[in-house]
RNA sequence: GGACUAUUAGCUCAGUUGGUUAGAGCGUUCGAUUCACAUUCGAAAGGUCACUGGUUCGAGUCCAGUAUAGUCCACCA
């Protein structure tokens, strides 16, 4: 039979595609597929990317990390399911194809194409986006099941967005609301607290009064809302105001009409904060709505509009205004009224609109909301205790229901979060999204539905209107993970595949994301939405900063894998992280992958050309000298590593040992070996093989490539390998002296002094032969090279190492060599450390027994805590034995 | 103001119930290399595990505090 020749060296971009496409029409992406009686489920909902853009390292990271997973689980045989989607990303999207329009001179897209036009244009621009970044995650290796592949904005998602909408507005969850809201004017929509994001600017804080005759200094960084201001609180425990409280003053401040001021008493207003008295404007602050609505009778000035100029209330000479002219018109009034007491520059924090990029304005409007504090009738708690529930004690207090977050330390960041949150606001302004299912008649009734309806069922009224604005994008993507199995009907994969087994995210999304869906799934599903969550932190370059396209500091992960290929991609982002942390990034590393990638195909390249037919070798072939043994039991360790590091979701690990394994232990050493006692290509193959089965979570693609030379089937649904029993008497360690001899030897080799294949060879075969006993430690070896030279120990004489050197080189027939044995036999220094070990332990162990022989403490203290101590004394005296037996046999 | 994270070799980072002599990759230096692989191999140098205390027979690991950097949240009258 011919051997087999592989290229010289592995060329990624010649195989990806092809071996995509095969494993892509095999079907078996889809669990239904999968072959074997597979009886346990496992499933992931894929984080669905947005339609705004191309994929980039982060979404890199995510496939290699759900990839990994999903391709780990479905080689432990169970029906492993990886649903892809996309998310439409409402604002996000809609922001973006604006923002091109603009750039092409399109100066108000909204009014110049209308809702359809603009939608139209949307629409176009998400459907590209959308077959680019699948096809993206196609070349990411990702084996996600096509067939289920789902739109957080297709029909069957719609649905399900319609009838939780449903579901939450007949419990009083979703209600309409007037409430100040955040509003970014140049996106025309509201946004979340959580959309918004805060950054720090120079500004000015003015301390003033609203005229010469009122009694109370107050300070703001805002003087143009002042304009609306109808009320002064104070803490009703100061003494210096409290005699105030209740009165009203009318004051004249140029808007259209005086304000009236009340002066009220509220006690979270801070007596040595400031002039210890704060000026309320309840349309431009949500905490001053909140007071105005604990005191409805101090009335609401809205003096800021949506368009973000001031209003008609602000008076005549204010309307029309931007915020900043107004500010000026407003301090200068205040300095001509000498009014203004103190000016001052501080640094503060304002929230910015993360997409649109604008300041947002506090603005009161209708809008539709989530009440989070509710008590739900069905479920007896409001939706906050069922988000907390959730990961704390389990749903329903069912430990088996709870979601495991890791690492743990993110449990607190997200309780403390809920600890925080107000009721959510759903509705935007924008028009890519879901449409609130809600239709409002002529007769003031409006009402739930999820299709057009006929008639008012109040008034049977033809004229009907939906509401325009649409949903929050968090709103359908939490629903994702059963959104995605077919709820609301309740489907084979609903029942099969939900809760979800395991999530990925990275932190930056907690609150977006992972709050929504525990909240979503827990309220219509009663039950959580997944069983894991593992957080990842944020890429970021190799000074630290966030990869950003501003920056321009963004590597393209399609360059890389044209580059590197997505093996060596894949790894490099695995590598050297841990969860939760930020990692950076950069080309070297995938370097340093994609040699190692290289490193597997010529281990396989060397190991194929060598062998006579590559049948796939079932068990364990059996060993016949030392370094078989050796060799098979590391792997044996390193497989139950790995695994043990899979199930922990501690991909860097498993990494780390498998490539130590791989590079380390089998081609820089064993093979070298192999090469020079021979015959072992049954082991060869059968390491390969197995090399090939741990790596392929890893680097799908080059070993699919690599194990389609043998005679099997595709290695994608080949079983996860099962360690046999690691032989604990041959660790590494003890192995390091014979590793140090061959390298020695090999060193000699190169210098052309010896020829010295037999030679090693003896070293193992009179190890075993003779002895019959596999060798336990260094010491052993040493002992028994000693005895073939008939040599005496004398492990105080520093002339040992010497001696045992010449002993080594004597089995080796007689050949002059050196040995570096340093760091093996330094005998003294660690029969030194045992002794002083020894005392050490002598000691604590006389302490616990004069504690153990006073009879006051054993009469006196609980039995437990006698118990402990006798406990400590007998491990003591355990390790002291054994510590003592080691010490013996040094002497 | 409240938290969280990080601080380990020149650089980037691992180090999961405390346990022999703290590891890897890159980089550096020296050497090798027709025989699977220069996308290679061998070796060396390089560490007060930020600092100060504490617990323990034993601390990079646990506790308290300090410093520096970063992140989140709240507040921003």
């Amino acid at each position: 039979m011919a051997k087999i020749e592989l290229e010289k060296a592995y060329e990624a971009s010649k195989s990806e595609d092809k071996i995509y496409q095969k494993w892509e029409e095999s079907g078996l992406f889809n669990p239904d597929n999968l072959p074997g009686d597979r009886q346990e489920y496992f499933s992931i909902a894929m984080p669905p990317p947005n339609v705004t853009g191309i994929l980039h390292l982060g979404h890199a990271l995510e496939n290699s990390l759900l990839d990994t997973q999903i391709r780990y689980q479905r080689m432990l045989g169970k029906r492993a399911l990886l649903v892809p989607g996309t998310d439409h990303a409402a604002v996000a999207t809609q922001a973006r194809v604006e923002g091109d329009l603009k750039k092409q001179g399109m100066a108000n897209p909204r009014q110049e194409l209308g809702r359809e036009g603009l939608l139209a244009k949307i629409r176009e621009y998400a459907e590209n986006s959308k077959s680019t970044i699948l096809n993206q995650i196609r070349k990411m290796g990702t084996s996600c099941d096509w067939s289920r592949l789902a739109y957080t904005f297709d029909e069957p998602r719609s649905e399900a967005v319609n009838e939780i909408f449903r579901l939450m507005y007949e419990d009083g969850l979703i209600y309409r609301g007037y409430r100040v809201i955040n509003w970014s004017v140049k996106g025309q929509s509201t946004c979340s607290d959580d959309e918004l994001e805060y950054v720090d600017q120079k500004t000015k804080v003015y301390t003033f009064k609203y005229s010469a005759d009122f009694p109370i200094s107050i300070a703001t960084t805002r003087p143009e809302t002042k304009l609306g201001d109808t009320a002064v609180a104070i803490n009703p425990n100061d003494e210096r105001y409290q005699k105030y409280i209740g009165q009203k003053f009318t004051v004249d401040v140029g808007a259209k009409n005086p304000l009236t001021i009340t002066i009220i008493g509220d006690e979270n207003v801070d007596i040595n904060y400031g002039t210890g008295a704060v000026g309320v404007t309840p349309a431009h602050s949500q905490i001053d709505f909140e007071m105005y609505q604990k005191n409805k009778e101090i009335g609401l000035i809205q003096v800021i509009g949506r368009d973000g100029k001031m209003t008609e209330e602000a008076g005549k000479e204010y309307v029309g205004l931007g915020i900043n002219e107004a500010r000026e018109k407003f301090v200068a009034y205040l300095q001509a009224n000498n009014l203004l007491e103190k000016e001052e520059e501080i640094t503060n924090s304002v929230g910015t609109s993360d997409r649109f990029g604008d300041i947002v304005e506090a603005l009161p409007m209708e809008q539709w909301f989530i009440d989070v504090n509710k008590q739900i009738a069905s479920r007896g708690r409001s939706l906050k205790e069922l988000m907390r529930e959730a990961v704390t004690v389990g749903h329903n207090g069912d430990n088996k229901k709870i979601v495991k977050i890791e690492p743990d330390r993110f449990q607190n960041v997200y309780l403390k979060w809920i600890d925080n949150l107000r009721d959510w606001n759903i509705s935007r302004q924008i028009w890519w999204g879901h449409q609130i299912p809600i239709w409002y008649c002529d007769c003031g009734h409006y009402f739930y539905s999820s299709n057009t309806p006929d008639s008012c069922p109040k008034c049977n009224g033809k004229n009907l209107k939906q509401d325009e604005d649409t949903l929050d994008t968090w709103f359908s993507s939490g629903t994702w993970t059963f959104s995605t199995l077919g709820w609301p009907s309740e489907s084979n994969d609903l029942l099969k595949f939900h809760p979800t087994s395991w999530m990925q995210m990275g932190y930056e999304i907690l609150f977006f994301w992972m709050a929504r869906m525990i909240l979503m799934s827990t309220y219509a599903l009663d039950d959580i939405p997944f069983k894991e969550a593992y957080i990842h932190g944020i890429l970021r370059d190799k000074n630290g900063k966030k990869f950003s396209k501003s920056l321009g500091n963004g590597l393209d992960p399609i360059e890389m894998i044209n580059k590197y290929g997505t093996d060596a991609l894949r790894l490099s982002l695995l590598k050297g992280t841990a969860p939760g942390n930020d990692a950076r990034f950069y080309e070297e590393k995938i370097e340093g992958t994609r040699n190692f990638v290289n490193k597997l195909w010529n281990i396989s390249r060397y190991i194929l050309q060598s062998v006579e037919s590559a049948e796939i070798i079932k068990s364990e072939p059996e060993s016949k000298t030392l370094s078989d043994q050796w060799i098979l039991s590391q792997l044996n360790k390193t497989i139950d590593q790995a695994t043990k590091y899979l199930n922990e979701s501690q991909f860097s690990l498993a990494i780390e040992v498998l490539t130590d394994f791989t590079w380390n232990d089998f081609a820089d050493w064993y093979l070298e070996i192999a090469k020079i006692e021979g015959d072992k290509n049954q082991i060869l193959l059968y390491i390969l093989q197995n090399l090939m089965k741990v790596w392929h979570p890893f680097c799908p693609f080059i070993t699919e490539e690599i194990w389609s030379n043998f005679n099997a089937g595709m290695l994608m649904i080949e079983n996860w390998p099962t360690s046999k029993e690691v032989d604990d008497k041959l660790v590494q360690s003890d192995f390091s002296l014979i590793k140090n001899i061959v390298s020695a030897i090999r060193n000699l080799r190169s210098e052309n002094k010896i020829e010295p294949a037999k030679r090693i060879s003896a070293i193992f075969l009179a190890n075993n032969e003779e002895n019959k006993v596999i060798i336990e430690s260094q010491r052993e070896i040493i002992e028994h090279l000693a005895r073939l030279n008939e040599l005496t120990i004398d492990q105080q004489n520093p002339e040992t190492p010497k001696k045992i050197e010449n002993a080594a080189a004597n089995v080796i027939d007689g050949i002059e060599i050196y040995l570096p044995l340093e760091g093996l036999v330094d005998l003294k220094a660690e029969a030194k450390r045992l002794t002083k070990e020894i005392e050490e332990i002598e000691k604590y162990c006389k302490g616990i027994e004069a504690k153990l022989s006073n009879q006051e403490f054993v009469a006196n203290a609980p039995a437990a805590v006698v118990n402990k101590e006798k406990q400590k004394l007998a491990e003591g005296q355990e390790k002291l034995e054994k510590l003592r037996n080691q010490l013996a046999t040094f002497n």
